[in-house]
DNA sequence: ATCTTGTTATACGGATGCGTATAACGCATC
DNA sequence: GATGCGTTATACGCATCCGTATAACAAGAT
């Protein structure tokens, strides 16, 4: 019987990697096949048809974004805060799920499965932040706005290009990290109009 | 003499829209041509190739981007502060260009050239940013945090799909801008561990 | 050594997309 | 109404990609 050459998690484990670097547009049989250093021949054992391999690839990168993610952070311990974190480094510093995430969230923008997917991923790590926020301050509408505002710097730092004036970008979001988990109000609605 | 049937720019903002809606990868030119209801028999008379077209699309963004949208900030005046809010409303929330924008900013990911032009442009903005935070803030490093998350929100809340407690989003936004312009220090290190 | 089973190479038809060439077409001008 | 110019339709060769079919192939089991 002749083993797995080319095992079913190959396609898979390169798909994402094509996701990640080019997006889902360059996901392509005949290029992934190419990459393994073979023909298209055995994908077809493996899956129906492009879009059963998108979905495994999907049904991966969940399973390692939430489960896998969450177990680790639950394994690590510590108080709500530093769970927090955890799981955001875990996440958003992960060289392997970084960019495959940043990938899937400009493909949800244009397939709403993706972005019903997405939407149920994001709430669970909105939960996670919104506990952290919650151990601090009681204002639920500042909890959800610090918690929103922690989750788009996550994101939204890679999306932007720019420089910060010589400061390292590391340590302008570390001192942005400071203020959002910061006990002290954030201030409230104050200036003169 | 056949006056222009399908304008050169006819072309470019059908690219855009194209761009705005399915990203760049969905740029064809046959496609384009079929949303306009013609052939591509008459595109390689305005373009050498497809790759020309993209430039004048970036070339057109960044003009409506930068030189419009601060020309109109300017000429509304008002104080620093409520020029960086027209500056921000008339880009993020501008229903031509932002879907624009998201768009270029998944692409810059891939292509340095791309990145290169947006990085300039995000520049400009966070100088915009700066110049307010500056107004109400002394230290530069918070100054820069403060521009790096208001910035992170405008771009990343349309990267998020996800609730907020039954809270709407624009309430959500509407706070955290107010803890971001807001005078009253958002807190310094603090915390017992 | 042969059989069996799963994997792979190769080839196919159909679709889409590029860039080029050429002929038809519209319309202003003469 | 004929001319001339710019725009467009059509068709071509080439390339990529899909999904299918079939034959070659490797390797464990007999």
């Amino acid at each position: 019987m002749g083993s797995q050459r080319t095992p079913r998690e190959g396609w898979v484990e390169e798909g994402l990697r094509v996701l990640a670097e080019s997006g889902v547009d360059a996901v392509r049989v005949e290029a992934i096949a190419k990459n393994l250093g073979v023909t298209k021949g055995g994908f077809y054992g493996y899956f129906a048809d492009r879009a059963a391999l998108l979905q495994t690839m999907l049904d991966t990168w969940e399973r390692e974004s939430v489960d896998e993610v969450l177990e680790q952070v639950q394994r690590l311990g510590g108080d709500v805060r530093s769970q927090a974190i955890s799981a955001g480094e875990l996440t958003f510093s992960n060289d392997r799920l970084l960019p495959i995430d940043l990938a899937i969230r400009s493909w949800a923008r244009r397939d709403d499965t993706v972005a019903a997917r997405l939407a149920r991923l994001d709430g669970r790590r909105m939960d996670v932040l919104r506990a952290t926020m919650s151990t601090f301050c009681d204002d639920p509408l500042e909890v959800e706005a610090r918690s929103l505002m922690a989750f788009c710097v996550a994101i939204g730092e890679h999306y932007l290009a720019t420089e910060h004036g010589g400061l390292p970008r590391a340590h302008v979001i570390a001192r942005a990290a400071e203020l959002l988990l910061s006990r002290e109000p954030m201030g409230g609605p104050d200036l003169p109009q």
